[in-house]
RNA sequence: GUGGAUGUAGCUCAGUUGGCUAGAGCGCUAGUUUGUGGCACUAGAGGCCGUGGGUUCGAGUCCCAUCUUCCACCCCA
């Protein structure tokens, strides 16, 4: 009896040619980090669950993979911003600050999976962390990392939506709701989702009274293009500190972000925008996929006061965003929406006739040597199937080494796509593979 | 955590009011082609019909249980 191999729902296991796909889509991420000069940063995947829960509650808690191994209560973590946290104070002394690092890497969460929601999966954070203070034109920069990242995985058409949750939090605390300000924010984040006459029910189910619910309502549905919009909350004359704070700061952001080069067409205020997560104190954003809206934010993030406050007493305020790759990769890739030019690793197969083979090594490892990503087939099959195995991996280019070739000293080259082949010298081959 | 579905070949599925040896397409293997893949044609392999029990002369089909997986909500990436 043999044991039956399955692989755990909501884990992603992937054939070769969506690897690469897949692999191909974190290297541009990573890449596109690097370009803005953030360092390269991993932690271990399982921490002490007390360090890990040290903020934890509710949902997060819940959720969490957690378990004993002897005496040692362990956890998965669930996220990279709190082995981030972590990092950073245990870290501190050995630092430069503002530390911009980015974290690719798989994070476990113990929920119930279901499509395109994996229980592991990858996150790609980037994150600058200020020592006390950290200017407001880092919550600019952080959008053009959005922008060209976004732009280096190919597309063109999307919107990078921002807001600032001073100005809701402002809000909430001139008409009294201060203390529903999480709930309310998680409801108006629906917005798209659910409707506009759905938030009204489900703010109404919070008890709160209906002119409060009309403040809110129209406040949040300001209308019209990014200067008119911060022109009309300037209007409103707010004597609230926290809300002229916060436009003054959006105010900012958009300012720099504009001198970074980010197009008005692919940002906007919006004040629906609100993120669930607690966290977050000042800027906020989602990216969307004009042309596949239904994948929902494929960007998210923020600004947060305080990083490490469970740690400890310093004050580390950062502003980052994450994109979930494994998420991302698994919709785009069900809507087709990700092609690549190159199917395979391997840019040319070397197949030998029967009894060339020593030739076909010394061949390969030339191409090798020119950084020429090279297969050698070197089981004994029919020239058939040699090709066929070519054919199969996507590989673009065989070479033919036979007995003609070995006595002329030439090989065969063929185009896979186009069926050409020629006979050619080695170095002329390498020329044309490079 | 709440609610709703599902299970037949590697994959997507068909299978009538219960009835012969359980089918199709795709994929896979081999051949047509011993120095050439895709295309075509031909042949072949591949199934405890999720599992256990029940009803029946007879169950892939009906009933019960169980497991599995999926979907939506919650929350999130």
């Amino acid at each position: 009896m043999k044991v039956e191999p399955r692989t755990l729902p909501g884990f992603m296991e992937l054939l070769p040619e969506d690897q690469i796909l897949f692999n191909d889509m974190k290297q541009k991420i990573q890449n596109s980090y690097e370009k803005f000069g953030f360092l390269p940063l991993d932690t271990p995947i399982i921490e002490m669950s007390e360090v890990l829960l040290a903020k934890a509650g509710g949902e997060t808690e819940k959720q969490i993979y957690r378990f004993e191994k002897g005496d040692n209560d362990l956890s998965l973590r669930f996220d990279l911003t709190v082995p981030l946290a972590k990092y950073v104070t245990e870290h501190y002394n050995d630092l430069s600050f503002p530390f911009k690092r980015y974290q690719i890497g798989k994070v476990y969460r113990g929920e119930r999976p279901q499509k395109g929601r994996f229980r592991e999966f990858y996150q790609c954070d980037v994150d600058i962390i200020g020592d006390g203070e950290l200017s407001i034109i880092n919550d600019a920069e952080m959008v053009s990392v959005i922008y060209t990242t976004i732009k280096e995985l190919g597309f063109e058409d999307f919107t990078i939506c921002i807001n600032n949750r001073k100005i809701l939090n402002g809000l909430f605390q001139e008409i009294n709701q201060e203390s529903l300000s999480v709930d309310i924010m998680r409801i108006i984040d629906k917005l798209e989702k659910i409707g506009k006459d759905n938030v009204i029910e489900s703010l109404k189910d919070l008890q709160i009274p209906e002119k409060a619910i009309e403040q809110i309502m129209s406040f949040i549905q300001i209308k019209g293009e990014t200067n008119e919009k911060l022109q009309l909350l300037k209007d409103y004359e707010f004597k609230n500190e926290l809300i002229n704070e916060g436009i003054e700061e959006l105010e900012q952001v958009i300012k720099f972000v504009r001198a970074l080069g980010v197009p008005d067409k692919n940002f906007k205020v919006d004040l629906t925008i609100a993120r669930g997560l607690d966290y977050y104190t000042g800027t906020v954003y989602e990216t969307f996929l004009n042309d596949y809206r239904e994948i929902g934010s494929v960007c998210s993030g923020g600004r947060y006061d305080n990083l490490a406050e469970f740690y400890t007493d310093k004050k580390l305020p950062g502003v980052g965003v994450s994109i979930g790759l494994t998420r991302l990769f698994y919709k785009l890739n069900e809507l087709n929406a990700i092609k690549l030019s190159q199917k395979s690793v391997a840019k040319v197969l070397v197949t030998p006739m029967q009894d060339e083979m020593q030739t076909a090594l010394v061949v390969g490892t030339a191409l090798r040597k020119a950084n020429i990503p090279t297969q050698i087939y070197l089981e004994n099959k029919k020239i058939k199937a040699k090709f066929k195995y070519a054919d199969r991996l996507k590989i673009p280019y065989v070479i033919t080494i036979g007995e003609t070739e070995v006595q002329n000293n030439t090989v065969a080259l063929k185009n896979m796509e186009t069926g050409e082949q020629k006979t050619l010298s080695i170095e002329d081959a390498i020329t044309i593979l490079k």
